[in-house]
DNA sequence: GCCAATATGGCAGATACTGCCATATTGGCA
DNA sequence: TGCCAATATGGCAGTATCTGCCATATTGGC
């Protein structure tokens, strides 16, 4: 599995997502290619694997979250635990993210797979939030905002991270993620219309 | 074009969208497989154009933005009144959206084409806020926020709204929209590390 | 009525992806 | 060691999505 994702990683970088296909893929890592729909859905979701550890991460931490603070809080500060996890250690899980977000700005298509991963992961962690925060009735938008938000900020995070890395700027990518969340909260604004 | 999209939905509707072949599509339209690629790039694209044309709004509407203002205020600013546009006239077109969130909430599938299809969005609309917001240097991470947080704002307040809608729940979805821009907001935690 | 531009169709073909069955590999357990 | 069940892998045929190419129809101005 790993050497799968290696192999579709190094031919993507090499000659494209699109260029690069499943057969060769498998043959570089020296499975058929039925093996490698076993491990993947899709061709492009061999290059996702670290995205799919982090959310591991992220839904394994959820469940140790205060269930009576706000929700969307907690997931933020889940959100920013893991992301110090991924970044501090120097692991190799940061290389393949960096690596992974490098071939996601150039392909969009790679981008647009990325994000309907996270989609699917969505559901699973609004599933989480509402089994650990409570069905409370109003509160469906309340959880939906909060999985919305951290994702989308966890995401706009980390290409920003990678693009300044690759600008030679320093990044330090929790760091990016809180200001990240403070951008989205600094924009409070008097004159939208009030709410009941 | 309306009646492939029309064709789709019905047959999306009817038979579920995995069941239901671009052949048929094309058939219950009255064209050819090959014309109905011309329009669509994929399956699920087709019964997308309502978002398309939504986007469109959004995009146009940011032409007019106040360029000195906070992009993420405008940003939100745009949405709103596009999303009024939308709901306000009780014109077609919010209907045709309220189908398709019903078909998004039972077909993962379409809603990962959903999230997909924006995700090309953004990249465009990012350009368009980096065209009309100057490239100033520290912004990117800035306009990027605002980008992810109002089209994940907006799409949970759509989800949330077919949903209400569909329990039989009243729901006007400019205020669903508001309602979620200031949940994002109201997470502001006091124990987030400071940020230099 | 003519011509250019554009829309559509038909067809062959590449690639992604799945179902089914056979075979190999692994890991306990007698 | 030898055996058996569980699991991983391979092969292959088949379907569906999607594209390139060329021919034909349809449209719209002059």
């Amino acid at each position: 599995m790993a050497e799968i994702s290696e192999a579709a990683l190094q031919l993507f970088e090499d000659r494209g997502l699109e260029a690069a296909t499943v057969e060769e893929i498998a043959a570089a890592a020296g499975v058929s290619q039925r093996t490698f729909f076993r491990y993947f859905a899709t061709k492009e979701d061999a290059a996702l694997p670290v995205h799919r550890e982090f959310e591991d991460a992220v839904e394994a931490a959820v469940q140790q979250a205060d269930p009576d603070a706000d929700p969307c809080t907690e997931l933020a500060t889940v959100y920013l635990r893991v992301l110090q996890d991924f970044a501090d250690h120097a692991c190799p899980a940061a290389q393949r993210m960096l690596r992974v977000s490098r071939l996601v700005r150039r392909e969009p298509l790679l981008r647009s797979a990325l994000v309907r991963h996270g989609a699917a992961r969505n559901s699973r962690l609004l599933q989480a939030l509402q089994a650990r925060f409570g069905p409370s009735g109003a509160a469906d938008l309340q959880l939906r905002v909060a999985v919305e938000l951290c994702t989308s900020l966890a995401r706009a995070a980390v290409e920003t991270w990678a693009e300044r890395l690759e600008a030679g700027r320093e990044a330090v990518l929790p760091d990016i993620f809180a200001d990240a969340q403070l951008l989205a909260q600094r924009g409070r604004s008097g004159h939208l219309p009030a709410v009941p």
